[in-house]
DNA sequence: GATTGCGGCCGTCAATAAGT
DNA sequence: ACTTATTGACGGCCGCAATC
């Protein structure tokens, strides 16, 4: 366009410049690939996996793969009559691609046909450990689990802890907020209205719904409450305490009771 | 040249299974 | 009912190289 562009300069001595323009043409494009597959013994597409974006570029390659988003897209283009399915190009996502939570679903919806899940149940059975060594990782660290990763590419799924192998957070639980939040929730379900309430409930119970982590950093339950709820009045006779194993089939212990 | 995706490696500890 | 042993979810650190 300028009308001083088209002024050339002798080369210099290593590689030819090539002239304005050239490397747009697809065919040169394709003759460059051509002989760099030569030079490298690359025969079939696999071959290409083996290949790094900084080869191409010391090979003089750049303003080349730059016209393409990545290496694998300029293969593909330059050479549409190969299967490059399974051929796995070492290339990476856009910077920032991870945070867009529809690239995040596109990732499990692949996922999700690499092993053949069509269900919510399907879901509850994967491991972390697959997602993230199958590329799952970016994903998994923007998410404090699995379970929250999922249920922010499929909010459409009611997604359920309890189904789940999901952790809380490690030292979670020492954080008396978290302890108390739990317990709120407990009360709520069970509708335990007053301390004298808790009488009802056992520690195996509390137990059963996920609290075990909680009650081990306390001695009892009673303990753990008094803790937690210290504006209670938390009267020991009101809540059971475990007794030994059967404690209650000695007359012993039962007459000490009554 | 700075930033960031990626994956290897591995420690920590929450959750739970297995044992008594 | 209660203890212990095991599993594996989660996360930190790091080096490499793709992307900006």
């Amino acid at each position: 366009q300028r009308a001083s562009g088209s002024r050339h300069k002798r080369q210099k001595r290593k590689i030819a410049r090539k002239p304005r323009g050239y490397w747009l043409v697809p065919s040169n494009q394709r003759s460059f690939f051509d002989e760099f597959a030569k030079n490298n013994n690359i025969k079939q597409p696999n071959d290409w996996s083996q290949v790094s974006y900084q080869q191409i570029v010391k090979a003089g390659g750049a303003s080349i793969i730059k016209q393409y988003t990545s290496l694998s897209s300029t293969l593909e283009h330059l050479y549409p009559e190969c299967d490059w399915k399974g051929v796995t190009i070492r290339n990476r996502v856009p910077n920032n691609y991870w945070e867009q939570v529809e690239n995040q679903r596109k990732f499990f919806d692949e996922f999700a046909v690499r092993h053949s899940i069509t269900s919510y149940n399907d879901w509850t059975k994967v491991a972390y450990q697959k997602v993230s060594e199958e590329g799952g990782r970016s994903i998994l660290k923007l998410y404090p689990s699995l379970l929250s990763a999922l249920q922010a590419s499929y909010p459409e799924y009611n997604w359920n802890p309890k189904d789940f192998k999901t952790r809380a957070p490690n030292h979670y639980w020492e954080d008396m907020e978290n302890q108390r939040k739990f317990l709120d929730d407990f009360a709520r379900k069970h509708e335990l209205r007053e301390p004298s309430d808790w009488s009802r409930v056992t520690y195996w119970q509390i137990v059963d719904e996920g609290g075990g982590t909680l009650l081990k950093q306390y001695p009892s339950l009673v303990a753990a409450l008094e803790a937690i709820y210290p504006e209670f009045e938390w009267d020991i006779s009101t809540t059971r305490s475990h007794v030994p194993q059967s404690y209650w089939k000695d007359p012993s212990n039962q007459r000490k009771f009554f």
